[in-house]
This record gives C-alpha cells, structure tokens and sequence, in this order.
DNA sequence: ACTTTGATGGTAGTGACTGTCAAAAGGAGG
DNA sequence: CCTCCTTTTGACAGTCACTACCATCAAAGT
C-alpha cells in the first residue's frame, strides 16, 4: 500500500527482483562458458564461480545441469500466443500465428541467443535427450491446447497423434543438416514455417503410391 | 576346420558366446531389479553383484545404467525388415508392414517383456528423455530409410518432416493415458495401426477449417 | 526493534561414470 | 603340454553432478 512500484517494469518485490536477476546472470555467463570450452569441460563449480554464488545455489535455481540451457523464458509467451489465436483456426495455422508473432516482436539478438541456444542443445549428445524430453512434454501441452481447440478430449487419440504429428514435423525441420532449410540460414521460423507446409498439406509425400492398406 | 559348430544357433567363437549370454543376463538381472525396487533406488553396484561380475564389467556391457533398459535386440530386426517391404509400398505401409511381421513373431512372453521394457521407460522420468533420445536416432534412420525408399536425399526437408511426423504420431499413440488406445489394453501393435490409419488419411483433424495461410 | 520467512554458503555424503593397471582366461602355434 | 599374444576382467583411485542438513544472514511483515 505505502509504496508506488519503484523501477518500473517489474512490479514484484525486492527479493523477487534479485532472484530474477540472479537467474538470468548465472544462466548467461553459464552459456558464455559453455560456448568458450565446451558443455561438457565446464563444471557446474566453475558456473558457481563465475556468477560469484555457491555451486549449493546454482542448483536452487536450476535443478540441474542441463536445465541451465534448457530453461526458456519464451516458451509461456508461445503458449499463451496460441492459446490467444481465434479459435476457427485450425491448429497448424494457429502455432504458424504464435510463432510469428512471439519471434517477430524479438531483437535480433535474442534470436541469435535463441538460435545458439537450440545449436547448443541439439550438438551436445546428453542435452539433445534432454531437449527432447522437453520437446515431449511440450507434445502433452500442445495436445491439451488442440484439445480446448477443437473440443476435444487431451487423451483423445486424434489429438495426440495430431500433436506428435506436428511436433514431429517441426523438429524434423529443425534437425541439423537439413538441406532445403531456409532453416539454417536465416531464422528457423522460416524452416519451422515450411514444415507446417507440408502437414498442412497432408503429407505428400506419403501419398505417392495411394496404397490404401485395410486397418488390419 | 576342426571344429563342427558345435550347439547350433550361434555361429561365433565360444568367447562371442560367453559375452552375448553375460550381456543378457546382465540385462534380465538389471530389469528384474528395477521392477522390484524402482530403477532410481537401483544402484549399478547392486546390479553388478545379482549378475555376478564387477561393477567396471558392467560399464563395459552398457554404457551407461539407463542402457539396460534402453537396449533393445529388435531394432535391427524392424530395421531389416523395414528395408526389407516391396519396394512400391509407400513408407507408412512399410512401416506398418515391418512391424507386424516382427511382432508376429514374437512369443507372448517376449511381447509382454517389451511392453514392461516400454512402461517402465515412459514412466521414469530420467528414462523417458533417454528413450525420447533414441526414438530420435530412429527417426534420423527412418529418414533414410524413407530417403532410399523414395530415391531422395536423407537430409531432404520432406524426408525429414515425414519421418518426423511418422514418429510422431506413434508416440503420440503410444504415449501413457491415450484413451482411445486399444494400445494400452491388448498389444501396441494395435495402437501404432490406428495411428498409422490417421496419418495416411492425411491428419484429418487439421483440415477441419480449411484456411489456407501463404507461406508468409 | 522483533519475529518470521526465505535465501545463502558450507560441509558431508551418494552414486554414476572414467582411467589405469595388473591379473586371469581364451585362442593360436610349437 | 607349454608358450606367446590378445582380450576380458576386477580392483583402485578419482571426478563430477546432485542431495540432504545446518548455521548464518537479509528481507518482509508487525
């Protein structure tokens, strides 16, 4: 009551500032050591250190290692974006909507972080299970979200096969190597945009030879 | 030359022999622990002991703990067969085809020791990222796969989002709580084929509302 | 100022995993 | 049968992520 909020943006306490603070200096400078000598070659004492807390407190703000790269502050942005999407779109034009509209409002910097990041992650052979893992419960939320969506159940089989379709799809877009992949060069929004595409339009390439197999 | 292969099935040298059988025995041990006491509580000295080696032997078998349940003796076979279908089918109907004949041939038991494997996989948290993790060297196979199949490259965008969307879709089915699953009551087999149906009709749930976005 | 709450640093441990080395066991040749 | 070579094994020591547990210290509310 007796205090107008002082510095502006953020409108939480004291404490809370801090911790925010804290996390976000002891994630950069673990992914700048990261980037210098390798995920693997920097121990979580030397991130300790160099964000000046004690390696006790790193894992207070991350539960492990790997969430240090892991952790994004975009994700709950992208949820609530697609969640906000009218809700006649279909499921594919919605997250082609969400993503355009989080990643077009970043600075170029942050998406090059991003990009990094995602390098990071999908190089690194122990974190590439861990962002997977993420990727999948990501799947159970982007189903719960086709669900609200179309009206369905979140366990309902369509929806889960619909999400992992898609999911799937994406990050077959975003694997390293792909050619076509504007993906590459530029942002993935462009790669992760020609996926959709291609769900969109059904899959084509399944449909070569239209082998109609009977369920059994 | 002197030698008539003496008890059969396996082809190789007796100490080929002697570290196939440790290996499985190793495994059987390790899995018959985790289903008693939990994997976590599980330490990989108490394995090395019930299996009656060292725990350095251990780590020569698998490398690492999550790997014994990891290991799978099917793979290859799904792989061969995969390769294996008339070269016309399209690859969801391979697919479909490759696992059926390895299923077929399974025994009862050999099946309910896979579906244990897969539970206990998808239930374990430190587990699921690692099975994600290998779903995802799959799916780089089956890219492929589905390259040789349809005589493109394996890093082609197309390839990649379909065999992207092709494992998708079965984790989706496969994953735990799907309701509609015949997948959890009798065989997965089940299940994996009515995800299979749904992405040869082509995902119909995305095209409820047709709105086509330019690729912008 | 006083109390309660929550954040921090330190210490001691567990357990997965790695490297090294010497001893045992398999396999080939005399 | 004995010898030489290769592979497998076990034991030891060490690293590192991660987990309590506890005492200290800063913030929030009264």
């Amino acid at each position: 009551m007796s205090k107008a909020t002082p510095s502006g943006s953020s409108p939480a306490g004291l404490r809370e500032r801090k911790k925010a603070r804290t996390r976000s200096t002891v994630q950069e400078v673990a992914l700048r050591l990261f980037h210098q000598q390798g995920y693997d070659q920097t121990t979580v004492e030397q991130i300790a250190a160099a964000a000046e807390i004690s390696p006790s407190t790193f894992f207070r703000y991350f539960p492990s290692k790997e969430d240090v790269v892991l952790y994004d502050a975009l994700d709950p942005l992208l949820i609530e974006s697609f969640r906000a999407q009218p809700a006649r779109l279909p499921p594919v034009a919605a997250m082609r909507a969400a993503m355009h509209e989080v990643f077009d409002a970043l600075s170029p910097e942050q998406v090059a972080d991003q990009r990094d990041r995602a390098a990071m992650a999908l190089s690194v052979p122990s974190l590439q299970n861990a962002w997977i893992g993420e990727l999948l419960r990501t799947q159970l939320m982007v189903a719960s979200l086709v669900a609200e969506r179309t009206g369905r159940e979140p366990d309902d089989l369509e929806v889960r096969v619909h999400a992992g379709a898609l999911l799937g799809a994406l990050l077959g877009a975003l694997l390293p190597g792909t050619s076509d992949a504007a993906a590459l060069s530029n942002d993935f929004v462009t790669g992760a945009d020609a996926a959709l595409d291609l769900v969109e339009a059904g899959l084509p390439l399944l449909h070569r030879a239209h082998t109609k197999s009977t369920t059994m």
